[in-house]
DNA sequence: CGGAGTGATTTA
DNA sequence: TAAATCACTCCG
């Protein structure tokens, strides 16, 4: 029988951190339970992102189930379809902020150079050849765009990796009509104001989280 | 741009029942949108099912379409035809059930000896005659039926395991349909998976605090 | 512990 | 496959 309420040693993170689980007594939720996790100073984790914020790049928690607190591989897959989203996400993200770029350098851009970016983002982002642009252009516009070639690409829309590989069919997309232009604007706009949250919302998080871990540090030493 | 997150009448209905449609904004299925409805008195319904179990025989939800809030003769079709061919094995299961509940039953007694019990499930525990067991079925029916006693529980709907500790009126929950039967069949299904979960965690929890209890004790005696 | 928001699973 | 339902996470 397993013992609740009790800090375990918590093998797939890195030694001296604990996990506890707390099941709750009352209420419509009564029988299930908390998980919590303590670094080795005792600050306490209530969430996964939580603690993927704390620990950052010093440890992968891609299959890490934060529930049973072990390594679950099948997990993997299940976040690389998330990746795979996320990236197409974060492509879209990129390329609209290429367009932009060519209009006006602005103050996103600036962001972008003075802080970390996630890991998805900068993978997409070496690459600036005029060739891949035009793709991206393309792409871009094929994603908002369907209605223009009669096309409805699931795949594409739900996956534009594949489109951003092809070399092909794009020129399709080129058929474009003033509304769609329109709609394309307003997708940018959104897009940079999305990407500018989220970067900021991260940068944030972070600094708020080490700020709050040097206090309880201190609590706890105190 | 639409106002989304606004709580609207909903004329299919009955006067003073509310819904709302919420877009989604992050996530892998950011975009898409949740549909929910408020009675009356404010309780949020997310699904169908959950509203057709509050509504019950007061509203004909056959032709109800959740997500667009209106009525739509054309699903009535399929329902009748659904309906007709569960119909055929209906009281089949209704008695697979009973007999699955007495070995069901079984196991969970198991559970029930071997573990310490909070108060009020142990008065349901050590007694096995037929009349609990045909309380605990009536007690199932009994939440997918409120109409029916015009009882309304929220606790109930999310924990069946809190029927366990309340004594009585489950006999009206006897006016029963075909229909009411076989949606019940899941739902005893569920009820018990719930219900042994909800045992086991909370014999854990209990466990652990006895445990720890002691183990303070000893040291203040020690 | 609650509950909105989102993931995961089931259904049509 | 997508839509509908259900389950869970996560933070207040």
């Amino acid at each position: 029988m397993i013992m609740e309420r009790k800090r375990m040693d918590c093998p797939a993170l890195p030694p001296g951190w604990k996990k506890e689980e707390v099941i709750r007594k009352s209420g419509l939720s009564a029988g299930k339970s908390d998980v919590y996790y303590y670094s080795p100073k005792g600050k306490k984790f209530r969430s996964k992102p939580q603690l993927s914020r704390y620990l950052g790049n010093t440890v992968d928690l891609a299959c890490f189930d934060f529930r049973t607190g072990k390594m679950m591989p099948s997990k993997l897959q299940k976040n690389k379809q998330r990746l795979r989203n996320e990236n197409f996400s974060l492509s879209k993200l990129f390329w609209e902020k290429r367009l932009e770029g060519l209009r006006s350098s602005d103050i996103t851009q600036e962001v972008l150079r003075t802080m970390e970016l996630p890991r998805g983002l900068q993978s997409v982002g070496p690459d600036t050849t005029d060739e891949t642009l035009l793709s991206a252009i393309a792409s871009a516009l094929h994603m908002s765009s369907a209605p223009i070639t009669g096309q409805t690409s699931t795949a594409a829309e739900k996956n534009p990796a594949i489109w951003l590989n092809t070399s092909q069919p794009l020129c399709k997309a080129f058929i474009v009509t003033d509304e769609d232009i329109r709609e394309q604007e307003e997708k940018v706009h959104q897009a940079r104001k999305s990407l500018e949250e989220a970067l900021m919302a991260d940068g944030l998080a972070r600094a708020a989280e080490l700020t709050r871990d040097a206090g309880s540090e201190g609590k706890a030493s105190a």
